[in-house]
DNA sequence: AGTGTGACCATTAACGTGATTGGTCATAAT
DNA sequence: ATTATGACCAATCACGTTAATGGTCACACT
């Protein structure tokens, strides 16, 4: 299952054309190849055969075109972690595979698409809504998580579920997000071990 | 108590020397005030009234100046630290001031004197030898705070002691590393206190 | 209405070049 | 031996200039 993560990014014109899709498309293959900087939003509309103005039909800005791509790259992210615990047992197992999934395939972004990681960095480094909207959807991800362990008395329920989530999310940053965890890569996989295991101990009953 | 962080640093020539000090003064005040990147070997050689060359024989590059510079600071931080775990009760309270303070010192050293600031971010983004230190004397630090709690049974005693200091100290890198804590400005100091939380229950026997 | 563009503007990036920079060394005076 | 330097080099930086870029708009065609 795929998520449809519908893009409040500044678009405008049509949400529905062939255009826009055809300017993403291309956006994605030239992202990914020369990177967002070196990509001219010229660069798009010869690709697709349209002027550059045209572009501007349906995007409100070149950080638009690149907010759709990141949305794609952490839409692809989301979905692995929510797979990943998906096929996981109890909430411990549940929250184990989160934490690993989300690193591994950030990780595995980073090396297998270094472009296309680097505009997550621009994204999450300038603070996009999209990746705003990424990090709340991993934390509703995780608050489901903490909820099911607290009801099958697996974690502890005196400290707020708001507060565990959100410190527990901070304790994973420089894991999860792409800007820290490009400073973590030495520590990996054992820091990212001990700091589960860190936060599974806090969340012992 | 001052530290006096016996540099490893890149020196040579006589390590007891006024001109060696005389070095370290301009530098302190020319990278405050300027910037290391801006103030050139040159500008310390004419503040000190010797030639470019002499001071080549008392520091192996500009980077040695630097990381001594970087050093008084990252002492002063560690003094902080300190002193103030050492003003702290029962060991629960020295883990919340070591955590405090050393996040407060260090946003103080980043508002307070920015330019010196940016050396510990060079510092700690080239991963010199001076930052390493510092990580290490702090780890040091919060290993006697675990140590303390262990034996008044504040703190659990199952998980080896070397994983729950690089655990916590890994939760702590937003808050203590400069590269990362500019970027977590915005969540303090909820952030951190809530983290402290987290970790203190991950403590818990 | 919807589709599409060339001409245009302010801002930024790229470029070449000449001056600086970090760093060394042979040498000299003490 | 210690103190001290000017001359020197390769690499980098600051700089003005030029070209390219993101973005808009009036307008044309269907």
């Amino acid at each position: 299952m795929k998520t449809q993560s519908k893009g409040i990014a500044a678009t405008r014109g049509p949400a529905e054309h062939s255009v826009r899709d055809q300017i993403v498309k291309a956006a994605r293959e030239c992202f990914a190849h020369y990177g967002y900087d070196k990509t001219t939003v010229s660069d798009l509309a010869r690709e697709i055969g349209f002027s550059k103005a045209y572009i501007y039909r349906f995007f409100e800005s070149k950080q638009a075109i690149g907010a759709a791509i990141c949305g794609e790259c952490v839409d692809g992210l989301f979905d692995q972690a929510r797979e990943a615990v998906g096929q996981g047992g109890d909430a411990t197992d549940k929250l184990r595979r989160f934490a690993r999934t989300v690193t591994t395939a950030t990780v595995e972004l980073l090396f297998t698409d270094r472009k296309l990681y680097e505009i997550a960095v621009h994204a999450s480094s300038e603070n996009w809504e999209v990746v705003r909207a990424y990090t709340e959807r991993l934390q509703g991800l995780l608050e489901e998580i903490l909820k099911e362990g607290r009801e099958t008395g697996e974690f502890e329920r005196k400290t707020p579920l708001d507060e565990t989530r959100r410190s527990i999310f901070y304790a994973f940053k420089p894991f999860f997000d792409p800007v820290f965890l490009e400073r973590s890569l030495d520590l990996l996989p054992d820091a990212q071990t001990e700091v589960t295991g860190l936060v599974l101990r806090s969340l012992a009953p």
